[in-house]
RNA sequence: GGCCCGUUCGUCUAAGGGUUAGGACACCACCCUUUCACGGUGGUGAUACGAGUUCGAAUCUCGUACGGGCUACCA
């Protein structure tokens, strides 16, 4: 009998979500849709000193834009609240934890002021070990319940001393546990120092509360970041003191992604020029704006495919994955043990191919959009609709829509006239004086009949018709791209094309 | 420095001891196309190094090198 498949997504609101953080929500995810569990999100906002404005707020919308919405959150809501690690340290949570382990002897009082914390760094520092931890070899020289009689340290509690309470590390122990990527990994104790549990304010540090409410919220599996594996001894030691190991998750701990010059970091922003947001975050401190994928046209669709597939796959040679395929396909031991480099244009290759393939009605909305921003008339959607299957293919991110349609709705400002100028005669300019009327007079109006009306009229005016072809395009889009011209042509009706045309030989 | 994790084309990766080491992105060439793309075909390009186990090692073991992470009253 397993216990019912639950897994969270636990960040701290201190700024932008960024790849890394999106990845691990989206493996969360998949894997709870796959075994039918939960998918929680919890607020590790402990760290009152890093509190970010916004934050909390963000990390939703950027969940919700990318379609992994938690089944339980403090938006949410559920069974296991609250869902804000301060809110439930202002309901008690985590003393009775910290004070469980103080009785049991695996944790202590610790009194030493940052001023002695510092000052013990600077003594101990040498160059064989340039930072000194708080742990077995120096405790004892340091100013808590172990090193203090009994009766020095109940009169530096009734004097309400500020404190912290730590974990006392075992000396000679090996702790080891089974990763879901990894395999076994173990750890020697004696190498670890003794964490912080419980901080003078009264707030646990993350692996008191990892623990506590991992376990309370009855966590079955626990996924984050590979930088989290140093102190995971912690954690498994506290899972065994507090709740026994048959308790205990089962960890994975996530290969991390890499920028240009290693770990991405949220403090990097667009430096690499690219990315690293999901979506545009506004430092509220510095007013800074960091641009995401969401506004530098990405597809939700198209991201976490490409996300899903940093670091994973299915063992075949598939690529392109709808969310749900890669729900039905996901599993957490096809998950590579090493980090993964980020490839922006590898990134741009998944939003094309889902650009090119996803139904057009649901970039129609996207698309308008951009085009009103850029003050682009959009008056007809359905002729929208036939642009954007037309032009698609064209189209790598979202904004490429604005060059490729904003001439189906707007006469171009500027035409290349240099493209045309050099080999133009007034021989194709009779040509298109007559072809104007041919276009108005045009009975049958589709690409493949205007096509062969202006072939037989070039023939009858012994030109090439391809020497044609590139000043009508210049005339009817501005410039060298676009579809087929006589797609164009029929999509912008008779009257326009004729306008165009009658405009551009004026240019000539 | 110590500890932990990792190492297959430039990048993401496949290959449950036996393959001409496969695919994708990027790049190059050709075809399609008298725009730009899409598409098609082909090409360049990798098992970090050294030992060992084995008839046989990218695959198992050890060592070395290199890369990354951690080393806070941050997460």
């Amino acid at each position: 009998m397993s216990k019912k498949v639950r897994v969270r997504f636990a960040p701290s609101p201190t700024g932008g979500l960024h790849l890394g953080g999106v990845r691990t929500v989206l493996y969360n995810y998949l894997f709870a849709k796959k075994h039918g569990g939960d998918f929680v999100l919890r607020i590790e906002d402990t760290d009152q000193t890093r509190y970010v404005a916004g934050a909390e707020a963000y990390i939703f919308n950027c969940l919700e834009w990318a379609g992994l919405v938690p089944n339980e959150s403090p938006l949410h809501g559920g069974n296991y609240g609250p869902y804000r690690q301060s809110e439930r340290k202002a309901a008690g949570m985590y003393q009775q934890y910290a004070d469980q382990l103080i009785e049991q002897g695996h944790a202590y009082y610790a009194f030493d002021t940052p001023e002695e914390l510092e000052k013990m760094r600077a003594i101990y520092k040498t160059a064989e070990n340039p930072s000194p931890q708080y742990d077995h070899t120096l405790r004892m020289k340091m100013r808590n319940s172990l090193s203090l009689s009994a009766a020095e340290t109940n009169q530096l509690l009734a004097a309400g001393t500020k404190k912290v309470v730590r974990i006392k590390m075992p000396q000679n122990e090996t702790v080891s546990f089974t990763d879901m990527i990894r395999g076994e990994v173990s750890f020697d104790t004696a190498l670890v120092d003794d964490k912080v549990l419980l901080k003078a304010d009264g707030m646990p540090t993350y692996h008191l509360a990892v623990v506590v409410d991992d376990y309370l919220m009855q966590i079955s599996h626990a996924f984050r970041g590979e930088e989290w594996l140093p102190s995971a001894p912690v954690h498994v030691l506290l899972w065994k003191y507090l709740f026994g190991l048959e308790a205990m998750p089962q960890w994975a701990h996530l290969p991390l992604i890499l920028g240009p010059s290693g770990k991405l970091s949220k403090r990097d922003g667009a430096r690499y020029g690219f990315p690293v947001f999901a979506m545009n975050w506004t430092d509220p401190k510095t007013n800074e704006l960091t641009e995401g994928f969401k506004e530098k046209g990405f597809l939700p669709e198209a991201f976490i495919n490409l996300l899903a597939l940093l670091g994973w796959n299915d063992g075949t040679e598939k690529e392109i994955f709808s969310k749900d395929e890669l729900v039905n396909a996901f599993s957490m031991e096809r998950v590579h043990a090493a980090g993964a480099k980020f490839d922006y244009e590898k990134a741009k290759w998944f939003n094309h191919d889902w650009i090119k393939h996803v139904d057009s009605n649901l970039l129609l909305p996207l698309v308008k959009d951009l085009l009103l921003q850029n003050e682009i008339p959009v008056t007809d959607e359905s002729l929208l609709l036939q642009v954007i299957s037309l032009i698609k293919d064209r189209c790598t991110l979202l904004p490429d829509f604005v060059q490729q349609t904003s001439f189906f709705f707007k006469a171009p400002q500027q035409l290349d006239v240099a493209a045309v100028k050099s080999k133009w005669t007034d021989e194709k300019k009779t040509f298109f004086e007559a072809f104007t009327e041919t276009v108005l007079q045009q009975t049958d109006f589709t690409p493949a009949a205007l096509e062969t009306a202006f072939k037989e009229l070039a023939a009858e005016k012994n030109i090439k018709p391809g020497e044609l072809q590139l000043p009508l395009r210049i005339m009817l889009v501005g410039g060298k791209f676009g579809p087929p011209v006589f797609d164009i042509a029929v999509l912008l009706g008779k009257k326009e094309t004729a306008e165009r045309i009658k405009r551009g030989l004026k240019q000539f």
